[in-house]
DNA sequence: AGCTATTTGTACGTATGTATT
DNA sequence: TAATACATACGTACAAATAGC
């Protein structure tokens, strides 16, 4: 088969080795090795790629520190990884359940909270007075112990005053909530963003710097339609999808 | 307020005046400098990023290639552009109704078009058999004259033989699925990722490289539920939003 | 076992880009 | 604007490990 080329531009800020371990992270995530269960050869990739032979090896360098990839010398370059994790929205978006068995162990560490007063932006969202007492909670969720998601959520602090404990106990909101009362919730609505992984997110997350995040802002309302949560997670572009089903 | 230092790496394959220059294209987008409507001055985001003052103007230089601020000698670096698109998703998702009035002029061009076999994977999604003749139409989607989507769409040759013209004269799927005799349709799933642009992506969408798309691939039905078009859909991340409400 | 082709690993030299001073 | 230091990218050559014959 001829491939042709593959586009990659030069002297734009970003180097080389990094577009290129890019493309070949995405290509890994959309299953395009999976009869070999390899990447190609380097001299192949290079080819591709229109680069020298060093430059994919950078690339390759790379995904290997991610845990991607692993050279092996003679034999070639496997593949340790390739599925993107997916995760359905809807009326009833829970993020452990939505994971369902794409992962065997997930958890929900909690890395700080605080109470402070509610911004307009958060006050309107939420339909509390501006300035109302409100917990945030940041978290990071892992996946088979991969960290796939970093949140900041806010809650009614009036409410959901024993948040920060019931989320340390069970490391999951729903748990959480439940433990509060609440037995149901729904997902009013979500927006969702991509932009550039910024210092925190890289540190979390454990991404590379040039890292693409997918943001989710969402909000999550009782039976009865009171707003009960809005958060806003992080995810490593690369590493998941969003579904949205009708 | 004391901002403190903003983190950026140095030498990790991504030049530091390109990643300041990410995070001040997100500061824009996030509404951070709306007070003023102007960028920080020079001397304040070099201080910030903890870089030299050059480096912080090689990042305005690449943002005003964009288009995205104005600097203007002795008075500051002006914002030329800030807010975000927003596309509703939801089952009677359509891209012209969902711009509303957030741009005045819309407009579909196609870029080209072809008949071919359905791989795998398209067929499978179609519900029709591998190989089976569709019909891609390559589209771009302007509002207000700037590009804001670069568009992949299949559909079944046999039911809509037409769809190039049909397209080609009315600058709408929707309005060209009604010449061919489908009045109705409705968004069955959708799936979002993000990556980096490609070559043909910064040429359409007019992006400078390194930009980030927003990946929307979409079913669309008609009211049997019978699938009539498949379609990838490339978005500038800094320039839309998708917004799911339930 | 040897031989060869394939593939990754290592080394050196050169040119250019990036960032600071 | 110039000098400096380091990163990036290319080219070439050869070494080491693996697989197939």
């Amino acid at each position: 088969m001829d491939v042709g080329q593959i586009n990659v531009q030069r002297q734009n800020g970003v180097a080389l080795w990094r577009q290129i371990a890019d493309r070949i992270r995405a290509s890994i995530a959309n299953g395009e090795y999976d009869a070999t269960g390899m990447v190609p050869p380097e001299m192949v990739l290079a080819a591709q790629f229109g680069v020298n032979r060093h430059t994919v090896r950078s690339a390759l360098a790379a995904l290997a520190q991610e845990g991607i990839v692993r050279a092996m010398q003679g034999r070639g370059t496997l593949i340790e990884r390739k599925e993107r994790l997916n995760f359905p929205i809807s009326q009833r978006t829970r993020f452990t359940e939505g994971i369902g068995d794409q992962a065997r162990k997930k958890e929900g560490l909690l890395l700080s909270s605080a109470e402070e007063p509610a911004s307009a932006a958060l006050a309107a969202s939420l339909r509390i007075a501006e300035g109302a007492p409100v917990i945030r909670l940041e978290t990071l969720r892992k996946a088979d112990r991969r960290p796939v998601s970093r949140s900041t959520n806010w809650f009614p602090a009036g409410r959901f005053a024993g948040m920060k404990e019931a989320y340390e106990a069970s490391g999951s909101i729903t748990a959480a909530f439940q433990a509060l009362g609440l037995s149901d919730y729904w997902r009013f609505s979500t927006e969702i963003t991509a932009t550039h992984a910024d210092g925190a997110d890289l540190a979390d997350l454990q991404l590379s710097p040039g890292a693409i995040i997918l943001v989710a802002r969402a909000l999550n309302v009782d039976p009865d339609g009171v707003p009960v949560q809005y958060a806003v997670s992080r995810f490593p572009a690369d590493m998941v999808q969003f579904t949205i089903a009708n």
